[in-house]
RNA sequence: GAGCUAAUAAUGA
């Protein structure tokens, strides 16, 4: 079973989805990993169809999925902008008691906010034991924001983030200078600038990336030369 | 020992 769930995945990342269904057809049983392999197979190459219906085999034939089921499940249907096929998967994540796990919890957010549910994502946000929270969380949430055009709201969580103690990391930096290029305010642009100076995630190849794009799209192309310029690394 | 959550430009249809 474990060599057999290896070969499924190894066969998934090659892009070879039949080869992979062959594998997993081959094992004479299906434990929960099984099982999460040949969805996250699917789903991985963009056949939602296929992997709700390998979730659907999965609990008849008896087994539970996992937190790791759900996390796939849940990017699954945002990649869909699917809210309703997500709102299943959370009422059987709410059946199996999961909701509480924070990896889970970051991916119901996500997937609400994909889904333009920016509501429901900040109150399940809220629900999470503050202690819980850490930067996926609050990332997750800010690009929710930034999505919806609500640079604002956005910007203000980025603040409280900061002040909560928790620190941004390179997709946090990327998701709030998205926000800022997104309602083209260059002073707010600047400012999270500055707090990348000293820190070594400016040299990020995403960051500085983010960084022309911001200054260029909010009419600044002398800084997006300057960012362009002080790049460690450029693709 | 196997499955593992958040973010990012342009172009073209």
């Amino acid at each position: 079973v474990f060599s057999g769930t290896a070969l499924i995945n190894a066969h998934a990342r090659c892009g070879r989805l039949q080869d992979a269904r062959r594998a997993f057809d081959a094992m004479r049983e299906h434990n929960v990993i099984s099982w999460t392999a040949i969805i996250s197979a699917y789903s991985k190459h963009n056949e939602f169809g296929e992997a709700f219906l390998f979730f659907e085999r999965m609990l008849l034939s008896g087994v539970a999925p996992d937190k790791v089921t759900f996390m796939v499940l849940l990017k699954a249907c945002a990649s869909l902008v699917a809210l309703e096929l997500g709102k299943q998967v959370h009422a059987h994540i709410i059946k199996s008691s999961l909701n509480c796990n924070i990896f889970v919890g970051n991916s119901l957010i996500a997937m609400y906010a994909k889904c333009g549910s920016i509501g429901e994502a900040h109150q399940l946000f809220e629900k999470l034991h503050y202690f819980d929270r850490d930067v996926v969380s609050w990332t997750t949430l800010i690009a929710g924001y930034a999505q919806e055009g609500l640079g604002q709201e956005a910007l203000d969580l980025f603040q409280q983030m900061v002040m909560e103690g928790i620190q941004p990391n390179d997709v946090t930096f990327v998701s709030i200078l998205k926000a800022c290029a997104s309602v083209l305010v260059l002073e707010q642009g600047k400012r999270i600038h500055t707090h990348l100076i000293d820190g070594s995630l400016k040299a990020y190849l995403n960051v500085g990336n983010v960084l022309v794009d911001m200054y260029a799209k909010c009419g600044s192309i002398d800084h997006a030369r300057q960012a362009f310029n002080t790049m460690q690394e450029r693709d």
